[in-house]
DNA sequence: GACACCGCCTAGAACGTTCTAGAGTCGATC
DNA sequence: GATCGACTCTAGAACGTTCTAGGCGGTGTC
């Protein structure tokens, strides 16, 4: 049934040519006449020859492959893979893909990217100890995005969060409100401090200190929700949360407490995720510019794997604010 | 700064044996005693050895592993990620994932995956043309996820969407609705259809073809959205969707258009992606049982890789109806 | 006319693994 | 004490590619 692929040397055997020569016309390298290039070529698709990237990274040593690491849970994931897939095209890598998923744990989806032996790591807001992914980047590059690492072996690729918390903050603050609470992402994550620090330093500024109000969280919409919950004892007038998932649990929970949003209360989430635009979620929330973090994520792990001298370990992008329909001008009444 | 994997050989090599015992200690093959057995490992450790994938599959000829193409801007498609990523781990698979992105068309997608050389292709809601579909599975064993495909050589694993449908609609009649009106997936997709058909044979049996209306929509936001506009002129009771993408869509412009749901008017989705579940979404939907789905698509293509005789060539599923907020009885008003 | 050079091509080694065939050792059986 | 089988181990080929080194004509230079 499954007939076994053509390789190299059945092209080679039809157009009457080496090995070596439709691997040169294949790689599209030099060191063959137009006229054999033609013919090899010919042969080849009449085969419908594949070449076989595991042999062909096997012998060559280096891979053009960069391993990326995403969560399925991330709705915001998917926009960086898009980004990603774009960016390496750009340059001529290929990528590979491993998935977190709810059964599936961070160090089981690098493990089998390490198998895989590509040149590279990227890793989507990865959730190991910083010695961990220290060991890792000893061995090859690593690079973690929408994550600080204190480690000089990882190299960043972030948004400036305390800045972004910063724009959410000052954003309500100009609609009028005061009493704004933040939802914070859990201890785990980096990102979480920043943005925890972002929202006080930006509350401290503005003189709202006897205001402020952290409620602890996480990155998914049940966090959101939970948080909710304990806001809704003493709301505020308005809510910053850790990101998007976790303000749309949070929403709904205010929702059915009967607070309405935007007039009873202004929610702000982080990211920006694709389902963030739906219409009818409509949220008001920090950008992470996309393009930006892909291209030089994909730009940092193509120079440390060419050898190229690289400036700044860290690099750090500012955000932008979206505004949509979960903010405004907070009711008179309270 | 990156330091040369170790291979075999140093592991060999430190541990004072062949190349060939240490791989058979690697595999956990028969044929070495547990005291060298237990040494070799040791050595592996401390030298931190990774077998690399890529040799091992070149020289071993069958894979274990299993390509997947799936699409980044389905949110449905995480989910089914997450369940092929157990049903795999189970049976000893790998996966390779491969993504669609606005960018990235499934031809690309789908070479990528031809050149890591995988064992069997699954294509989660392929939209490649038939005959395209069953040339691959000519040359390998094809696996086509919720899509049916006419071709003898391309499996099938999907759910009975005609039944899906009748579901949808039964519901809504049953709650009192006449006037239903179904928003399709577009001409490409044979889901497309058989849902069509399910709502046009579920009016018909209730005597409803007077009332039955189908808009031409798409699986995603935006189709639904302009869909809904194209209803607004003259609002049904009820709407069943193609997906929950295009529901959420529909959902937004409705509500913008001043109609509340489910009040004035009821939406049903398909598929129970996670997002349907976010509470202030909470669309009533056609759920497709993923585990089952999942489980039996990773069975079928390891039955074809391994040659065991396949009985049907094409499994279809029963959906079950997920009932959740955007349905209720229709306004008497109305 | 010898030499160098260039463009086109090929042979054969190498990548890191698995597989096949067989070598060596030991204890048991005849 | 030879033969056998079981067990442990090893040498070397193989997988499909790329890379290194070189061969073979032809053209130009002195």
């Amino acid at each position: 049934m499954t007939t076994a692929r053509p390789t190299l040397a059945d092209v080679a055997a039809e157009a009457g040519v080496s090995v070596a020569l439709v691997s040169i016309v294949m790689r599209d390298a030099p060191g063959a006449s137009a006229a054999t290039r033609e013919r090899v070529l010919e042969v080849a698709r009449r085969l419908d020859y594949q070449p076989d990237s595991r042999a062909r990274l096997l012998r060559s040593g280096h891979s053009r492959l960069l391993g990326v690491v995403f969560g399925v849970q991330h709705p915001f994931h998917a926009d960086m893979l898009t980004g990603l897939y774009a960016a390496a095209a750009q340059v001529g890598y290929e990528l590979t893909l491993s998935a977190m998923t709810p059964g599936r744990d961070e160090r089981t989806a690098i493990g089998s990217l390490l198998q895989d032996r590509c040149a590279a790591l990227v890793l989507l807001g990865p959730q190991l100890p910083a010695a961990e992914l220290g060991a890792l980047a000893d061995r090859m590059p690593v690079v973690s995005m929408m994550r600080g690492v204190r480690h000089k072996a990882v190299d960043v690729i972030r948004t400036d969060d305390v800045r972004g918390e910063h724009l959410a903050v000052d954003h309500l603050v100009e609609l009028g409100h005061r009493k704004i609470a933040h939802v914070d992402g859990g201890r785990r994550m980096i990102a979480s401090a920043d943005r925890r620090q972002g929202y006080r330093d930006a509350m401290k500024g503005h003189g709202l200190e006897a205001y402020a109000r952290v409620v602890s969280g996480g990155f998914l919409e049940e966090d959101g929700a939970k948080a909710a919950r304990e806001l809704l004892d003493d709301p505020p007038t308005a809510v910053t949360t850790f990101n998007d998932m976790s303000a749309t649990g949070l929403l709904d929970v205010l929702l059915r407490g009967g607070l309405s949003v935007p007039s009873d209360i202004s929610v702000v989430g982080y990211d920006d995720s694709s389902f963030s635009r739906l219409a009818h979620i409509d949220l008001t929330t920090v950008a992470q510019d996309i393009e930006t973090l892909t291209t030089l994520a994909v730009a940092r792990a193509v120079e440390r794997i060419e050898g190229a001298p690289v400036v700044h370990r860290e690099v750090v992008i500012p955000p932008r604010l979206v505004v949509r329909g979960t903010t405004t001008i907070p009711s008179p009444s309270r």
